[in-house]
DNA sequence: CTCAAGAAGGAAAACGTTTTCGAGGTACTC
DNA sequence: GAGTACCTCGAAAACGTTTTCCTTCTTGAG
């Protein structure tokens, strides 16, 4: 292994010199820069960032703590993440935690070892055990798409209010009188938040919280799909109904054909999220768009401005959804 | 931050000491050891990995080197590979790095500078990048599904020849006598390999390579589109189609779909990697799975044979797809 | 000419571990 | 009783950087 040391000598500096030169800090004349780069060059030197990070403790690491890579909903977060982060110079080790508590807690520990300057959590799954852990208080992290009960913790995700609103202008919009909705889990926050913008939006319209029909979900497929046989058993097209997210829409869409209805003559649904296979489902799934890209950027510059203890305007953000309107939903008729 | 020297000192003991006790190697008694135990969970110690890894040469870091987190084939394949690094105590570096090969580049050094005990490549976007990087030949790697050139380079990947047995088999077995096929770019040598299978069990039919059309996609749902587009221009159905993925095999039904062609009754579409959408599609695509938890497993184990320098039987593992047989798949039937 | 200020760069400490080497003690063998 | 093996443990070096502190030299002002 080549190291500072032999930069040094080739180039007839001390280390003190050669490190000034790569960081570029301090005074060092354009000669004797000339000389440091040509050795690195010559001897094909990079630095150690192990030995970097442990004497400057800036090691350019954020943890990526992500339930489950293998969705859809968070390999797109992921990515612009990872898109962010690679930006601004930092590195993200991939911490994917499934289900499993244990885990969990095991990664945060590790993290802090490895001595990451941030974490970022894409829906933390049990917030009370993020807080348990005493030393995390050193380290700056940002909450992605989960409003925490926690006071103070900074969160970037969308405006779920004006998402559950826009699922129901647009349905509305096609005139629409009768409506359904399959949530996410009602425990966890955002899902609320969409409920009350979904149900306030109608409300303005004449249409009590109490004529719809709200049936809980997993947001998986199979959950749309339990969701959707309750909800036909109860209820009878034609109607509008509203999906967490794009997989219990696919979920609730294929039972509904099963049972010979149509969407969307029968029933018009709409999604959250435009996972990439709307397009390509049939009929291709009109839906509440999430901009992942803002949020994982916003999330990202957020920590980024935490890690530098700069001064925070919002600790929490929130970014606009966007409707994108294929051909899941279509005006209501009478049938 | 609490170091080792403060755990030796409230233990009254030396530093090596703790690090014996703490690494259970050298011999230490159970009353030191005791104490030293005692000592950590008291001041909450957690050994600095930057240190370690620094002075042992061992980070237990890992470099996940991935064209697209954000593809479902990737994700899923991510997903087992942290699993297994998580299993045997490693941690992964996520590296996304799409199709910028300076992005590629920079981040190979980075891994390098970050001393990584070696990377692993689902998929390696420009191998002769990979072997032009000198101070690569130091840190072992294993490259996923896809057969390099390059003489030695230890790869796990699908048995492509059986795939493509398998799907004509399947196709042969319901009676098909017409066959088309949407390929991935012929230029990466797994395709081939698919080609190579698919085209020889149908010769052992008797059916000549030449009576069976080819068109080459792009593994993306738009790739399938256009690919579809062409073989409806040039042929006509019945027959049957064999997709070497998953999504080119949704754009190719959609297009089918479009022009009042009827999935599987006048054409029969096989797949193949068994993406999660292939359930909830319309019709649930038939596909040639791969074993991608088998894949990752054994591609960390190569890799982690090759940290430790033991011996290697076979550098090179290939494992055996199997048949998921939905709904998009029928007998031939005469129209 | 003197003096102060600044530019350029070096020596050594520091970061928090592991590892090497060796010291001291105890028990066992002959 | 001497020699030896083994167990237990500590001092100090080492890993490859950055950072602190200091020295030397140059330049310009008065």
């Amino acid at each position: 292994m080549v190291s500072i040391r032999d930069v040094a000598r080739l180039a007839g500096v001390s280390v003190t010199t050669v490190s000034r030169v790569i960081n570029r800090r301090g005074k060092t004349s354009k000669a004797t820069e000339e000389r440091v780069w040509r050795a690195i060059e010559v001897l094909q030197y990079r630095p150690n960032l192990l030995a970097r990070g442990l004497r400057s403790q800036k090691t350019r690491l954020l943890g990526l703590l992500v339930p489950d890579i293998d969705s859809p909903f968070f390999a797109r977060l992921a990515r612009y993440i990872e898109e962010a982060a690679y930006q601004r110079g930092y590195n993200l080790i991939l911490c994917n935690v499934g289900e499993d508590p244990k885990k969990e807690r095991h990664y945060l520990e590790v993290l802090l070892q490895r001595q990451v300057e941030g974490i970022i959590f894409p829906r933390v799954s049990d917030e009370s055990l993020l807080f348990r852990i005493p030393s995390l208080s050193r380290v700056p992290y940002v909450v992605l798409d989960r409003t925490l009960e926690h006071e103070e913790a900074p969160t970037v995700k969308l405006d779920n209010l004006a998402a559950g609103a826009l699922a129901a202008s647009h349905l509305l919009e096609l005139g629409h009188k009768k409506f359904a909705c399959i949530s996410g889990p009602q425990k966890i926050t955002v899902c609320r938040e969409r409920l009350e913008g979904f149900l306030a939006r109608l409300a303005q319209e004449g249409i009590p919280s109490h004529d719809v029909l709200v049936v809980e979900g997993d947001f998986k497929i199979e959950g749309g799909r339990k969701a959707m046989e309750t909800i036909l058993s109860l209820s009878s097209p034609p109607f509008a109904l509203f999906c967490m997210n794009d997989m219990m829409a696919f979920g609730a869409i294929q039972v509904a054909k099963e049972r010979g209805w149509r969407v969307p003559e029968d029933i018009s649904v709409i999604g959250l999220d435009n996972n990439p296979l709307c397009e390509v489902f049939s009929p291709p799934l009109t839906t509440v768009a999430q901009p992942f890209d803002r949020i994982a950027k916003e999330g990202i510059a957020l920590l980024c401005k935490l890690i530098e203890k700069k001064k925070i305007r919002k600790k929490s953000i929130t970014v606009p959804p966007y409707l994108i309107v294929r051909q899941s939903t279509a005006p209501f008729q009478e049938q």
